[in-house]
DNA sequence: CGCTTAATATAGCCAC
DNA sequence: GTGGCTATATTAAGCG
């Protein structure tokens, strides 16, 4: 247990065993990074505008979640009007 | 070819496709971001500080680089004396 | 008032001169940009090498944000365990 | 001179001089970045929307640079032509 | 002038 | 829910 720290090395064995599961899973989220990084200069090379395709994805990102939030919205409705 | 973007659609298709090669890839991103998010979670109800624990990971993180930027700099003096 | 912006031009005033406040602050440190580039030009004139010199700029900067990140582990710590 | 520095020092304390002065320049710089931040913050405390403002700020920069590239050609051309 | 690194701006997260 | 802080994304600068 976490208090153990200071004293017996067992929190410390449990807490090397987090450390270490959250430096895989920031090492895998660094590999995709750098696989958008690839997509993007792979279709700058077909011609593409970076910049512009960058912001289209920001732009239906952006228009996903307003979905999301309109879906949300009409649910609370409906639940407010017992339709569902 | 993305000269075409405008003319036929064919370039659309391509960039089309890229577009949806990024949100995957973003999404795969945003599973793991999620995935350390609940790694915190669970330390922290295993009695762990989750804001010195994030120090521990980012200080671990800083001497990798700071090893990799030491070798950097010894070539580059190296470079400066002739030495290779 | 900010709210008065589409009304009587209030808050246009006040805008204006917030707006032409920090464009003299960016011509100012523009200047100081300049004068920096001028003393690298200066020191290769006078036979350093300024890849170098701008590197041992950085270290040297490096180490006083990493001597003050020290003092701000070593509190974190101590808040943690109640020492503080 | 700077051929000296590993023999006598004369060029270490040549060297040492332009460090400082480069520090001391970027110090400044540093100043002024934290008054536009301030500028930014009290702004933002007059109900003004910060994201806009720079947007502002931004676009006129851009202007002014393109005025500045306009009078330049103009300049070009009128000396091409024998005017100036 | 393009390509790589540094500076800046934005967004997301956590604590209060 | 706001404000500070960290992390990411964007933009600018420097270098070859």
């Amino acid at each position: 247990m976490a208090q153990d720290i200071t004293n017996d090395g067992v929190a410390g064995e449990e807490l090397k065993q987090f450390v270490e599961r959250i430096e895989r899973l920031e090492e895998e989220k660094k590999g995709i990074s750098d696989d958008i990084k690839e997509v993007f200069a792979e279709l700058k090379g077909r011609g593409f505008d970076v910049k512009i395709v960058r912001k289209i994805v920001q732009i239906r990102r952006q228009d996903a979640s307003e979905r999301q939030e309109q879906e949300a919205i009409l649910e609370l409705y409906m639940q407010a009007l017992g339709m569902q």
